[in-house]
RNA sequence: GGGGGUAUAGCUCAGCUGGCUAGAGCAUCUGCUUUGCAAGCAGAGGGUCAUCGGUUCGAAUCCGUUUACCUCCA
């Protein structure tokens, strides 16, 4: 047998041989599974299965199992094949001789349990539906480790394994409940212990809580957590990240990644748990407005699904509560809401993706984009590709220099000629073992030979960047210290982006530093070392920085800028000496998360661009000032004097209104038992004017008030009715308002005691008046 | 990537369908009380109602833009 031959009967035979002879399963509680065939997509038996299977095992425990059981895909499209699982019988033996345990398998037994499954990657499921044979089989293996560790210990479930057992006990202590009492505060005891494990390896390995993607999963997981510990075991408080050391110190042999890591994944569980706990609180005061709204017994479903999607209060819970009150939630309108929000996602994610149209056969793509920039290429498969109606193509060459998005940097652009057809490339993506080009049209005839050329100055730029973030990591880990790891990372012809662990804010004083540090190394002019195909293992010797989460094959590419500063895996592309990046400068430091710094930067052109435009921002700004001395003195003092002669203005427009209140206040005359005061004023505001409509109702309480007034050469009438008066209910300052507004050819309206009106006629002012005058003796 | 939401005093927020001269609690400051502290009482300062634009006589409130954050879906 050679690398690459399809090993099924290999497959199947270690497998059974691993489980019964190294882990010493009792072979009379072992049953596999086979595929039985599918009329629909016309699939026989997976015969060669069975028949392998019949020499290991009797036929009595062989299944046959439908397409749902036993034949395995991984999307709509793609590989996919028949499967053949090992399920084992975990029951007392009283319950076996009663029921045989072949009539259990795949019937969801909590104890009679599927903990292997081999699957034969055989067919291509293609976008209509139909399956073709793959050209190259191969087998996957899953093997479920809870499940497994189940068995050979003997017990009744995963959680009564010393893989759990710990974890409970903590989650009991500190709950004050015992295991293994009530079925309700064991479950969540059970789905802390399994989530906080999952999220605590998944956080080690480099993938943090966020709203989208991977991340988003990772938060979905925790939260689960914290609501199961917040409504069945009474926490209140953040309490998972208490766990973090108890499961880095169980697995600490196998996964010494979270044991080296646990200060700071507790720190970023923390985080999250102190954040979803004020989602829950806020979510609980809205519960509170929504019962008392609805009072009537059921909440209705849109209204729960609002607390969920726009709040993220958890649907469960709010049905929880709504019980514990004596309410139900409707469940099925709630249901129908989240129906509609899929739909809606799933309408944009909409991609329809043709089946490739094969050129040439060839299986990968060769990279030759470090040593060159274009090529003649030859295309091996394209396929069509639409978006929200719009076309787009993706084209496989047999080589290509284009480089693929990858290890944060962006894929290449550039574009693709043959005789008089230039086809643009806008972006390059890797597809396992292909490079794939996104193109905006086909070309004429796939056939010919194509010359590819790569955007040179967008890749020259993104290499100063690369090299860049480099040196950037080297240096931060010499200034901050070794805890510093990489995070993430975006490299690109504007900017690099850098992602790290590291617990405080930079300090402007490291920010320089590290700066420093990035600059001396660039002037140092240090040639770049490029190894490829180096053995994992001799990279690793070599110091290689290699990141948690990134996988690696075999053989791996390594860059160093000197041995004694940087030495990374990495597949990008890099400058040939660190002089050419010319200069670096950070542009920002900030937080993305808890323990997570990122520092955007930029080199070359771009930096040097940054300062200068950071220079003449600063020559204007000196300027502006008259080129003081001290420039921030000049500043401050300009805005503390700012606020002073504000503050004083303030004070004389008052003055001056509190003036003319006085002199309108002497006007006022007896009409009818009233004060009235009707005059035409001329006022720089409009809120001036109500500022002394104000002051003179707080001096007469049976106040008439009208004034026309001129406020930036347009009319405004303000009319105010003391409180004495408004008792009387016999005025109402709206109603009146906006029939004196008729003369300024305006509208207007307000409460019943104050009103205003504005218009465009001037000269309607004075009749303003005259008509008011009429009004209030009649 | 798509949907929903939020942005008001140093902090946490209220302000319903435009018009109660922009509010509450906490924090800060001053005074009183107290041996001192905690606390209490009286008072004060503190706001471009995120941004830009629009509608209106009038916008924190309605509409649009930008930014940031929250949240759900993919």
């Amino acid at each position: 047998m050679f690398v690459g031959d399809y090993f099924k009967k290999e497959a199947i035979a270690w497998a059974w041989e691993l489980l019964t002879e190294v882990y010493q399963l009792p072979e009379d509680r072992l049953y596999v599974t086979v595929f039985g065939g599918d009329k629909e997509d016309g699939l026989p038996v997976d015969t060669e299965a069975r028949d392998i299977w019949r020499t290991i095992v009797s036929e009595d425990r062989i299944l046959l199992g439908g397409r749902k059981d036993n034949f395995w895909e991984m999307g709509d499209t793609g590989p996919c094949g028949p499967c053949s699982e090992i399920h084992i019988d975990l029951r007392p033996d009283e319950e076996v001789q009663e029921k045989p345990g072949n009539e259990l398998v795949n019937r969801d037994h909590p104890q009679v349990i599927e903990i292997w499954n081999l699957v034969f990657m055989e067919f291509n499921r293609k976008a209509d539906g139909s399956l073709e044979r793959l050209p190259a089989r191969h087998v996957d293996t899953g093997m479920g480790f809870e499940r497994l560790c189940m068995a050979i210990q003997k017990k009744a479930s995963t959680y009564d394994t010393d893989v759990f057992e710990p974890i409970l006990d903590f989650i009991g202590k500190s709950a004050n409940v015992r295991y293994g009492q009530d079925t309700r505060t064991d479950i969540a005891m059970r789905v802390v212990a399994d989530h906080i494990r999952a999220v605590g390896f998944a956080i080690a390995d480099g993938q943090l809580p966020s709203n989208t993607g991977a991340g988003y999963v990772i938060r979905r997981i925790l939260r689960r957590a914290v609501r199961y510990g917040f409504t069945f075991l009474d926490f209140k408080e953040p309490f998972l990240h208490k766990l973090v050391h108890l499961v880095a110190d169980l697995f600490k042999d196998v996964f010494p990644e979270l044991e080296k890591q646990k200060v700071y994944v507790s720190k970023v569980i923390l985080e999250e748990e102190v954040s979803f706990l004020r989602t829950l609180e806020k979510g609980l005061k809205r519960l509170d407005h929504l019962f008392e709204e609805v009072k009537g017994g059921v909440i209705p479903g849109d209204q729960a699904f609002e607390l969920y999607d726009t709040f993220g209060f958890p649907f469960d819970l709010t049905a929880l509560i709504a019980r514990e009150r004596g309410m139900t939630v409707d469940e099925a309108g709630f249901r129908a809401a989240m129906e509609q929000q899929k739909s809606r996602s799933r309408a944009d994610a909409v991609r329809e993706l043709g089946d490739w149209t094969e050129v040439v056969p060839a299986e990968m793509t060769e990279f030759i984009g470090y040593d060159h920039l274009e090529a003649d290429v030859k295309i091996t498969r394209y396929r069509k590709s639409v978006h929200k109606n719009k076309e787009s193509y993706q084209l496989v060459f047999d080589r290509t220099p284009f480089y693929a998005e990858s290890g944060g940097q962006v894929g290449d652009t550039g574009y693709l000629i043959a005789g008089d057809q230039k086809i643009r490339i806008t972006d390059t993506k890797k597809e396992n073992e292909l490079i794939v080009h996104f193109a905006t049209e086909l070309p004429r005839n796939p056939e010919a030979t194509y010359k590819a050329v790569v955007d040179s100055d967008k890749r020259l730029l993104t290499r100063y960047n690369h090299t860049a973030t480099h040196l950037l990591h080297a240096a931060l880990r010499q200034i901050l210290g070794k805890h510093v790891e990489q995070r993430g990372s975006l490299v690109n012809e504007k900017l690099l982006r850098f992602d790290f662990s590291h617990f405080a804010p930079m300090t402007p004083e490291e920010i320089v530093k590290v700066e420093e540090m990035v600059n001396a190394k660039i002037r140092e002019n240090i040639r770049l070392d490029e190894r490829r195909n180096v053995p994992l293992q001799e990279a690793k010797k070599m110091g290689a920085m290699a990141l948690f989460g990134e996988k690696y094959g075999e053989f791996v590419r390594v860059i160093t800028f000197d041995p004694a500063f940087s030495v990374e895996l990495c597949g990008g592309t890099h400058v040939g000496w660190t002089g050419e990046i010319g200069l670096f400068k950070i542009v920002s430091e900030g937080s993305v998360a808890a323990g997570v710094r990122r520092v955007e930067a930029v080199t070359g052109p771009e930096a040097l661009r940054y300062v200068q435009n950071q220079l003449d921002l600063l020559h204007e700004v000196r300027n502006v000032f008259k080129n003081p001395k001290d420039l921030v003195a000049a500043a401050s003092n300009l805005i503390a004097e700012k606020q002073r002669l504000e503050k004083k203005l303030e004070d004389v427009y008052q003055q001056q209104a509190m003036q003319l209140k006085d002199q309108l206040a002497e006007k006022a005359r007896e009409v009818n038992g009233y004060h009235v005061i009707m005059e035409r004023v001329a006022l720089p505001s409009a809120d001036a004017l109500k500022q002394i409509a104000y002051a003179l109702r707080n001096q007469f309480d049976d106040l008439f008030l009208v004034l026309a007034a001129e406020v930036d050469s347009k009319p405004q009438v303000a009319v105010m009715i003391g409180e004495k008066l408004m008792a009387s209910n016999k005025f109402h300052a709206g109603n009146l308002v906006r029939e004196l507004a008729k003369e300024i050819g305006g509208g207007g309206g307000g409460q019943p005691f104050f009103a205003t009106a504005g218009g465009k006629n001037l000269a309607g002012l004075d009749t303003v008046l005259e008509k008011a005058r009429k009004l209030i003796e009649s």
